[in-house]
Parts: C-alpha cells; structure tokens; sequence
DNA sequence: AATTGGATTATACACTTGAATAATTGCAAA
DNA sequence: TTTGCAATTATTCAAGTGTATAATCCAATT
C-alpha cells in the first residue's frame, strides 16, 4: 500500500479550504451528509487533519457559519459604501445588494437555513447568528437615518426602531422567497418589489443606480 | 428477559404520534439527533415499528414537514375564515394571526429552517414547500383584492401581484426576526409594525380586532 | 547533510446509524 | 375458546460516525 502524497499549505488556507468544503458538502448532502471524511474528502485531504485545524466538528461548522454570515453581510455593506456622500443611493444599493448573487442563490438558502436550524442544538450558532442580525439591523437603522436626513423629512428614534424592523423583515422575506422561486419572479423583480416596499415604508424617493434593476418596457 | 408489553393503535394515531415525535426530536436535538431509535423511544414503542408504518425515515420525514406546512398555514387561514364578510378585518387577523402563537415559536422556526434546508437535498420536500408557498401567496393576493375592493381602490392584476410578494415578504421576515428574538420586541410590536406595513404596501386602513395587538400607552 | 518538528496520512476503535428479519404479542372474529 | 393475522418487539447486520493515536512525510534549520 502506497502512501498517499501530500504537500504542506498554509494553516490560513487550509482552514480556509476546509471551511469552504464544509459549505460543499453541506449543499450538496445536507447536514447528515456534511460528515468529516466527505468533507475531507472534497478537500483533498485526510479526515483526520481536521482534527489538527479544528477542535472538532462542532469548531469547523462554527468557523463555517462565521463565513456565511459575513459573506452575505459584507456583500450588502461594501454595496453601499461605494456611494460614500449620497446617502439615498446608499440605502438604495444596500438594499438592492440583497437581490443579486452571491447573496441570492439557492445554495446559500441551503446553507443559511441549515445553520439557522442548528440554531437550537448549538448555542455557539445562536450567538453568531445574533451577532450578525444586530450589526446588520444597526446598519439599516443608520442608513434610514442618513437618508431621512438628507431627503429633509423629521423622524424619531422610534421610527426608525420601526422602520428598520419592517426593512430587514422586507428584504429578509424577499431574499427567501427569491432564493427558494426564483423562477418564479422576473429579471430584477425582487428587488424593484423590496425597494418600493422600502420606499413606502418610509415615505421616501430612492433612486435606482444598477441598470440591472431598471424596469424595462 | 421479558419482553416490553405493547398495546394496538389505530393507524391514524399511530402515524400521527410518530409524526408528533419526529417534530419533538428534530426541535430538541436537531437533525441530527433525530434518529429512528431516538423519534421511536419519543413515541414509546421500538424502533421497528417506524418502518412498518412509513416506507422509511425520509418518507416519515416528508409526513412530518407536512405537518408543519399545514399547521403554520391553516392558523393563520382559519382566523381569517372567522371574519367572513369583512374584507378589512380578514386581511388584519390574518396578517396578525401570524405574529401569535403557535405560529411565532422558537420551535416552529426549527423545524421551518430544518425543512427548508433539506429541501436542496430531498425534492419531495420541496415539493411539499412549494405547494404551501403557492397556496399562501394566493390566499394572501385574494384577501388583498377583496379589501381593496371594499375600500372602493382600484388595482390591477399586476399592482396586486407585487404586493402579494411583499406582503408576503413582510410577513415571512418579520416571523423569522420574532421567532428567533422574541426578546427583543416587545409584546405585540411585531404584528404592530406588520400591519403598518401591509397598510404603505396597500395604501388600505386596517382594523385591529385582537386587543393583544392593541398598543397600550 | 543531518536533525528536528509540525503537517499529514493511515489505521484503529467504540459507537451509532437505518434497515432487515424473525419471533412474539394482543385483538377480533369464528 | 380457539384460531388467524396484523401490530409490535427483539435481534441482527453491514455500513458509517467522530475521534484518538501512531506512523510518516516534508521543509526549514542547523
């Protein structure tokens, strides 16, 4: 029996490579098939070098999670801050951001869901998962702000409170809908949708900057 | 060695209880946890037995994710069913009807999450969510037409459409935020701000029938 | 060139998994 | 009371589980 060759990687890559198997084989055999010798597998390596880069499973799925959460929340976030100094556009392009890959895709339905459902068993996920629903609610609570401000229109803490409840509730609600149909809705449909609702919501006129959601007739 | 005594069942109980028990083991430990012998101790009989009863543990989950399809569905239809007549207040229970018990529930949103995430990896439970997401979606289109109707509004089919998706959205996210934060709202506030919503989506003025979602000051 | 030490593999282990089968039980009909 | 049969249990099986441990490889250091 020969021995199986094997190079030397960073341990920042390697952690890395075994995360984004994880995720792999999570979307592809769901959690129960997500076991370490198939994740091992897809990354090429050994089972038993997870254990060398993660305390256990548990670990891996945690470190996994971390990076669901911030590649959603991050794809968001730098949408809007590449319209430093327009504050409606920003909002508006946040909120857009939500409505295109890589955010919307069945895959990271699969993964978000299968995270939130361990949610219950691992409080370790509970907390992630509060953690990136706080910053991201405390995000769009500032971009309304701003955005109020700047269109003129009086506001209170309360409303906004309100009004960045029923904003993350939209475009949460929208992105399942999108992720789990998408057939079911048109070219940039979704996201025209959640930013009228935004602007009813609250009562303001936001532009459309990415020709993508630009109704056509 | 004794053996366990047993008692017959009617078919229907049977499954039931089995079903019951497989919802039990998915909130308490997860998919992962819920194994046939952990589900079977739950209902107090063997293991076997589970196999006599269902093709095997996908078919039993499939009766399951059923189950819980028709439990969030029908609540919610069924207190809109309790104000024949009234358009108005059929769209505002049912809105509401979905921020109460047994429908906002730390659990009921496991067992969601956990459905959907399989959904990816078994199609017959996609197929069961698609058919409750079609049927809610319509019930929520029709109510919708009904009281713009008695408000004297017009709209058309497509005005009706986007805000059936958003309505929908609403609901559907807001949901999510209170099952997984109940403890960040306070009481009643979810279904408060629902309703606002549906009321800038709609452009109607909504009832409030249930006094739980009366705002007190 | 020899040595060292961490990265990686291979193997083993104790246990759990879903499923299959055979043996029993309890009930209902005769 | 007996008999028949479906419902239920007990047992078994092969495959797969996460983890532990020891052997090996590679790369850098000396």
């Amino acid at each position: 029996m020969t021995r199986r060759s094997f190079h030397h990687e960073s341990e920042d890559a390697r952690r890395q490579a075994l995360v984004a198997a994880t995720l792999e084989c999570i979307v592809d055999f769901g959690l129960q098939g997500a076991t370490v010798r198939q994740i091992a597998d897809r990354a090429g390596v050994t089972a038993g070098l997870i254990r060398h880069y993660f305390a256990g499973k548990d670990n891996l799925f945690q470190a996994a999670y971390r990076e669901v959460v911030e590649t959603m929340f991050d794809t968001a976030q730098r949408s809007a801050d590449e319209h430093q100094g327009d504050p409606l556009a920003r909002l508006s392009v946040f909120v857009l951001a939500n409505f295109k890959p890589p955010v919307i895709d069945q895959r990271m339905l699969a993964l978000w869901a299968t995270f939130i459902a361990q949610t219950g068993v691992d409080p370790a996920l509970a907390g992630i998962h509060r953690e990136g629903y706080i910053s991201y609610r405390e995000t769009i609570e500032h971009l309304v702000k701003d955005a109020m401000e700047a269109a003129g229109k009086a506001s209170t803490p309360e409303d906004r409170r309100a009004q960045a409840i029923a904003i993350n509730g939209v475009i949460d609600g929208l992105w399942l809908e999108g992720c789990m149909a998408a057939d079911m809705f048109s070219d940039g449909e979704l996201g025209r949708i959640a930013l009228l609702a935004v602007e009813r919501l609250t009562g303001l006129t936001l532009p459309i900057e990415d020709p993508h959601f630009l109704k056509k007739d």
